[in-house]
RNA sequence: GCCUAGGUGGCGGAAUUGGUAGACGCGCACGACUCAAAAUCGUGUGUCUUCGGGCGUGUGGGUUCGAUUCCCACCCUGGGUACCA
């Protein structure tokens, strides 16, 4: 064999690993430069060729930048706590630890076949105590802070201790529960019925320990409250919002339902505003920039209180149109409302229990998909209409949502569709408040409406109605101007085994925070990694099992604990001082490229930016946004193949008479189908219900499969996992063709036929450094003028291509760079090697092979990035399209150096050009240097 | 519905600032080498054609000497999201 793959593979990666090539360190007098992979939950299921992808990308990025002369930081380790390592601890009592050394054991042998430039000193496990002893410190000072709104900065607690200290809560305007004091366990307070949060210093002084912290526990960033959250009952746990789509789990798609749990919370909800500004200082894609900002959801309106009849208390809503406040007909509450129970009348009270009982047992799903089903009950009692004192019937209806904003909302049926719905519904008024409209049939909800029979409002529309009756609302005491957010506090507990715990013992109800000396706290050993018999976390079957001598917390944290920081981790990734060294968090700084999938837009991308601003605020980094600039790989999907099967038979027909039968249609290996055509031998072997299959075969006298895109999955029988590539034509091939597919952050088809094309590359590049006999043949004679150009044109084509992140043209860039220097037979050092520089980022392997031949010392990885030179490029003469009205008719070639003017000359003069003028006077020549003459007549 | 990315040969895709549409690769066809096959190499390959040329980048319009590229309207596909008040 002439390029033998194999060995050369198995070589170099030996060597990189002998030499620890891709260690590097802190180097103050080189600029750096930080590229990071998302780092992979190590399922039991290893690695397809969609995995790489990102990989391969990133690895050639951080080549290239090596290459130009920067310090590059390019770790990987695995995010390696998680449910999969979990059920399956549960099914066969083996340790989740066995399952995800195992797997991480097999991920690392299929990533070092690939060639990643990794400095695997550095790698990470967030399930190892020596990582998540961090991620719990990092947890104590979450818990530690809270937020002060006039600084939009988290502070130390001591800094609000401090404060009530002098003077109790005043002038504290801090982010927390709206309503928070009321959750708390009034028997232990000294405060009356009055008590609104407010308390003086001396109060403070002479609270005793556990007052103090109950109150401190609702200023915390990571508290611990009562709060209604999703409970999923078949994974035995609580999942954050963004774990549920449509309504179930993400993972597992099990039922999800509301309970009101003690759980952890982090106050995310007090950085809306600042995750939302920090999008517009980073270079993300505008589609994941835009799920964030739906998922913090900033809406402008106003909060207004409406009296309640006969009550001593007032039901508060969000509206972001307070405008059409004298279009308000009815008011619905959520369900859940608190105020539900006290307002209803007794003639109400058995059809409103009901209600509620009812929208109880109903899950998330179950509600979305009712939505054409409007429902709701009338309550009994009545609000009143803050300007008009108008009796406004309070009705309760389960379109209104608990989780957002209050709860509540003023219905305005003329001017919203859900609330006109619900008025057509249950007969209530459509009182109409805009001028010429008709609502017979919908509501009007344009912001352009002109105001009518609203006192104040008359004549105005939305933008210029806002300000009167938000200042009007202000005046009168029942509301005031209002930003809200959607998104809500993140639980932070789950019900699990496999997670880190929480650093955090009780002494009686009080959680107390573990000392930073007494870090980590180990996760227990268990008999079973089930909840227990009284459904209390896995955690607390460890019995013996105390914190401090205290009783623990038994919940663990979620997934994304510790994947929030991990990037900060690897700077400095053996540290048991500190979570990372200061001096070294401010070299490598912000990572410069992030490479990873879009699925974790509202997850893990939403709550490393959310830690990463704590840590800034504490003081512990230099900066408030993780990742500078990222980028997200497509899927790749797979091709699969389909046979057909006679109904009822075991005959198989060809794709092109399929339609004469009654068939059934199968997936098939992809392994043993060739170009769409099927190995009618090997499927019989394939399978042993297919061992005496029979076939109609075509005129060419072969079976023809029909094929589909799907994703890439064991039950379509289409995964081609990246060790057969790698064996059948080497992770320098698979590397460029990976690359080859097309643009990185598209979604594509895998195809396995095309791979020869990039392979047939790389041989024609060994064959320009070898003679017919596989000798290594080199020449030290200058090299051509036409040889100079297409090297020059090459550096400067993937030079440019690199920058702009397009991997998929450098390859082609390669492949005609190779094709002409085949044609040019040149096998010259003076071209070969800055080439050999150039293809290192893709395919290392074989290029440092050919660079050693050439007679280098060091690795290629060392090795200077070519400059390209225009005038090495430069061509004497252009072939100039001449087109008549934008239509090529023919070619002229003329020197690059003539003028606009002088081309149009020589165009003028050609004979050519009376043929094709037809007669016709020439209006205007217009001439582009070096690009097109246009002739317009 | 809303947000977002896209729509170019048989297939994956290229065209960076408005300047020769289809680079590069796959596939296909033919040829060379071979007893033969594989591999390799070479030639051709958008489409129609009366061989002059015509038509071609989702559709219809517009701006321009010139539009895959810019503007307007619409259609389709992928991804995300939704009783959000």
């Amino acid at each position: 064999m002439d390029y033998n793959f194999s060995e050369i593979e198995r070589k170099w990666q030996q060597r990189w690993q002998d030499n620890e090539t891709y260690a590097v360190t802190e180097k103050a007098d080189s600029p750096k430069y930080y590229v990071l992979d998302m780092f992979p939950y190590p399922s039991g299921a290893g690695l397809h060729v969609g995995h790489p992808l990102g990989y391969i990308a990133s690895d050639i990025i951080a080549r290239y930048k090596r290459n130009r002369g920067f310090n590059v930081l390019h770790p990987m380790g695995y995010d390696s706590f998680g449910l999969p390592a979990e059920q399956y601890a549960i099914q066969t009592g083996q340790h989740p630890e066995i399952t995800t050394q195992t797997n991480i054991a097999r991920y690392r042998q299929q990533l070092d076949r690939i060639g990643f430039a990794y400095d695997w000193n550095r790698e990470v496990r967030t399930s190892d105590s020596e990582y998540y002893q961090w991620t719990q410190w990092i947890f104590g000072q979450i818990f530690n802070a809270w937020f002060n709104k006039d600084a939009n900065r988290a502070e130390h607690i001591n800094t609000l201790v401090e404060r009530f200290k002098a003077n109790g809560t005043y002038g504290v305007n801090a982010a927390q529960d709206a309503n928070w004091h009321e959750n708390l366990p009034k028997e232990k307070f000294f405060f009356g019925s009055h008590f609104e949060g407010e308390f003086t210093a001396t109060d403070w002084k002479s609270m005793n320990d556990e007052q103090q912290q109950l109150i401190l526990m609702h200023y915390r960033l990571a508290y611990l409250a009562d709060s209604v959250v999703n409970w999923c009952p078949a994974l035995g746990t609580v999942l954050a919002n963004d774990e549920i789509k449509d309504g179930v789990s993400e993972r597992g798609g099990h039922p999800v339902e509301q309970k009101k749990m003690r759980q952890w919370s982090m106050r995310i909800s007090a950085y809306a505003e600042r995750l939302l500004q920090g999008l517009e200082t980073i270079d993300w894609n505008e589609s994941i920039k835009e799920v964030q900002r739906n998922w913090i959801g900033r809406s402008e309106g106003a909060s207004v209180q409406f009296a309640l009849d006969g009550h001593d208390a007032h039901i508060e809503v969000f509206t972001t149109r307070p405008d059409t406040i004298f279009g308000v007909s009815f008011m619905t509450l959520a369900p859940e409302h608190e105020l539900v129970s006290r307002i209803t009348t007794d003639e109400y009270r058995d059809s409103v229990n009901a209600y509620v009982e009812a929208a109880k047992l109903k899950t998330e799903r179950d509600r979305q998909s009712e939505v054409k089903n409007i429902s709701g009950q009338f309550t009994g009692a009545y609000a009143l209409h803050p300007f008009t004192g108008d009796k406004i019937p309070v009705w309760i209806g389960d379109y209104v949502l608990a989780g957002y904003g209050t709860g509540a909302v003023m219905a305005v049926p003329c001017g919203d569709q859900r609330d006109y719905d619900f008025a057509k519904k249950f007969a209530l008024p459509i009182p109409n408040i805009f001028r010429d409209t008709d609502i017979s049939e919908k509501a009007e909800a344009s912001k352009d409406a002109v105001l009518a029979q609203s006192h104040m409002l008359d004549g105005h529309s939305y933008k210029t109605a806002m300000p009167i009756i938000i200042a009007e609302l202000e005046k009168v005491g029942v509301g005031k101007g209002k930003i809200n957010y959607r998104m809500r506090d993140a639980v932070f507990s789950r019900q699990r085994y496999w997670g880190e715990p929480f650093p955090i013992y009780y002494e009686g109800e009080i959680p107390r925070l573990v000392s930073d000396d007494a870090l980590p706290v180990e996760l227990p050993e268990v008999d079973k990694y089930l909840p227990t018999e009284s459904g209390e976390p896995p955690l607390a079957r460890a019995n013996a099992w105390r914190v401090g001598g205290h009783k623990p917390d038994f919940n663990t944290m979620p997934g994304w604990a510790g994947s929030s920081w991990y990037f900060l981790r690897y700077m400095d990734p053996r540290n048991s001082n500190a979570f990372a060294d200061r001096s070294k968090i401010d070299y490598w700084n912000q990572v410069d490229l992030y490479m990873g999938g879009a699925e974790h837009a509202t997850g893990h991308l939403l709550y490393s930016r959310f830690w990463t601003k704590i840590l800034f605020d504490m003081g512990y980094i230099g900066f408030d946004e993780p990742f500078k600039k990222m980028i997200n790989q497509g899927m790749i999907l797979g091709r699969s193949n389909h046979v057909y099967r006679i109904m009822g038979t075991n005959r198989f027909v060809t794709a092109e008479r399929k339609d004469e039968f009654e068939t059934q249609q199968l997936y098939v290996d992809i392994h043993i189908v060739d170009n769409d055509v099927l190995d009618t031998e090997a499927f019989k072997k394939w399978l042993p219900e297919y061992a005496d299959a029979e076939f109609i075969l075509n005129e060419k006298g072969q079976y023809t499969c029909t094929y589909a895109i799907d994703k890439m999955s064991k039950r379509w029988f289409n995964v081609d996992n990246p060790d057969e590539l790698c064996e059948k034509y080497g992770a320098d091939t698979l590397r460029l063709y990976e690359m080859f597919l097309g643009p990185v952050e598209q979604s594509k088809p895998w195809d396995t036929k095309s791979i020869n094309g990039v392979h047939n590359f790389l041989r024609k590049l060994w064959r320009l450094f070898h003679d017919h006999d596989n000798n290594f043949q080199i020449s030290d004679e200058s090299a051509s003028k036409e040889e100079l150009k297409t090297l020059h044109k090459t550096i400067k084509k993937i030079t440019e291509d690199l920058d702009r992140y397009s991997w998929n043209t450098c390859v082609s860039g390669f492949m005609i760079c190779v094709n002409e220097l085949q044609d040019l037979k040149c096998s010259k050092r003076e071209v070969l090697e800055p080439l050999l520089i150039l293809l290192s980022p893709f395919s290392p392997h074989i290029a440092e092979e050919l660079w050693e031949k050439l007679g280098n010392e060091h690795s290629i990885t060392q090795a200077t990035w070519p400059s390209f030179d225009e005038s090495k490029m430069k061509d004497d003469s252009f072939d100039y399209p001449v087109s008549f009205n934008g239509k090529t008719r023919y070619f002229l070639p003329l020197g690059v150096e003539l003028s606009g003017a002088e081309v149009e000359a020589a165009v003028r003069a050609n004979e050519q050009t009376a043929r094709y003028l037809e007669g016709k006077e020439i209006k205007k020549i217009i001439v582009v240097p070096k690009r097109i003459v246009n002739v317009v007549a």
